[in-house]
DNA sequence: AACATATGAATGAATG
DNA sequence: CATTCATTCATATGTT
């Protein structure tokens, strides 16, 4: 934020300085004014309906489109989270030099799951006796059902090590 | 930025920078040439063996496990099919979509935008603000629907600089 | 110019 | 299959 007015509007129809230049949509004050009044509203992620209606009424003030609505949310509402919590008080919380935000991240979160597996770990031996025994059991069973919707096009049981990478396309289809 | 770890693709591609840290995994050009090629052949849904396989395939080009292929897919699907909202003529299957490989080298991607097309795009009518596109293509012609799903915001404001859009903040919430 | 920061854009991962 | 969160990349801009 803090320097929210790139450039502040010369009157008429700036529009987009920098969207000239097929790059990113750079929104217009007025845009900002207006995204962050709803956002402060206490719109959080607007449905596909609302960022429609909010990109049609910012149109108004200069190009933008949809989906510039729906990342202005999606990154604003992830910035002020993880400002949130590098609020330090006076120098406390040991935190390194104090500059980096980006430092240690929920990492641990993505990293310790070692959760249950997905079906994507299909074991092999499955062609053994029933050994289907959830190991964590008690708990919920993901199960993903899957469409199963293989039309048989057979499993050539492709020998993927001395393989040119484009033969396969034509094993799956 | 970070502390350098984006600095490992000088060679041909990105090793093994996903395992590096507890991170997300990080497909290679490669990789995403696999997984758009077999996209596009028709391949949406996969099945667990497909995934298998796949997986095994393109763990000749580096770290990827089952999973990583499963949400490619996943995403791949979901955000290409709101772009899906072309209601032209029969022809024109043009998907083109090999263009989206960003690679991690360099920022040759600027203004490639691969049209990852995702539901914020549902209807995008393209508003007639400023057409100033002075590269190639850069939009996608999946844009122009023009859909008249609503008059009323089919209004062509160009100058609507006067047009108080606060209303619309109790019109969400 | 280099550097730092803010932020738009993209996508992997996850959940319902 | 949809929706959302998290993380990263890329760039515009301001500061030194």
């Amino acid at each position: 934020m803090g320097e929210g007015e790139r450039a502040a509007e010369s009157g008429g129809f700036s529009a987009t300085r920098a969207g000239a230049k097929c790059g990113r949509w750079n929104p217009t004050a007025e845009q900002v004014k207006v995204l962050t009044d709803l956002f402060r509203s206490g719109l959080r992620t607007p449905s596909t309906d609302q960022i429609q209606m909010i990109s049609a009424h910012l149109s108004a003030f200069g190009k933008i489109e949809s989906k510039n609505v729906f990342y202005w949310f999606q990154n604003h509402k992830a910035r002020e989270r993880h400002h949130k919590k590098r609020r330090r008080g006076p120098r406390d919380e040991e935190d390194d030099d104090g500059d980096h935000q980006k430092a240690r991240s929920r990492c641990l979160a993505s990293c310790t799951k070692g959760k249950q597996d997905a079906f994507w770990q299909r074991q092999e031996r499955e062609t053994e006796t029933l050994e289907l025994f959830p190991l964590k059991s008690c708990s919920s069973d993901e199960e993903k059902v899957m469409s199963m919707r293989s039309e048989l096009w057979g499993r050539p049981f492709l020998d993927a090590a001395r393989d040119p990478p484009l033969d396969l396309r034509l094993s799956f289809i």
